[in-house]
DNA sequence: CAATCTATACTTAGTTT
DNA sequence: TAAACTAAGTATAGATT
């Protein structure tokens, strides 16, 4: 005899995750996509309340890269990987 | 005759704020402090999740740098301004 | 004053279009 | 296949201790 506990749940939300590496590669690249988008956010709201510098890199596991800031990192960072430019 | 409406309002939990600088000092520490930690977390996360190589540094308005990550930008960083530690 | 609390705003995992 | 949706999980503004 099922408990009704089980089906009152309505599962589609967001869920907890175990934080991780995500081994399906595609589930990978759109949790990249969706928390890059979410910590860039995060970045500008703390340099623009609080005015101080910040400065945020990031490569993908394709090791492409982006930045996030104002400083001369970003020009420290093109002149030791030359190859890439900054997304 | 006053509305319900006025009296039924809470107003304890978060409220939305204007993403513009603070200018009460103590709250734009208190503000920073709290970012600080939470955009940290928000890296170590991505970082784990996706297997990433990420760099953090921010600079406190008084001027203390915090970093977060594992390249060499913190030595890099801490070669540019060489009177300064990272927390 | 720094640490904790609490309710609400914001983020995002999984789903659907 | 990417973009939008939805609801559960998480971050945090303001209050309290």
């Amino acid at each position: 005899m099922k408990s009704d506990g089980e089906k009152i749940k309505k599962n589609k939300g967001k869920q907890k995750i175990e934080i991780k590496k995500i081994e399906e590669n595609r589930y990978c690249q759109i949790t990249f996509s969706k928390r890059k988008e979410g910590i860039m956010k995060k970045a500008n709201e703390i340099r623009a309340l609080c005015n101080i510098n910040i400065d945020l890199i990031m490569y993908s596991s394709s090791g492409k890269p982006y930045y996030y800031g104002d400083s001369s990192l970003k020009t420290m960072k093109i002149a030791l990987s030359n190859e890439q430019q900054f997304h």
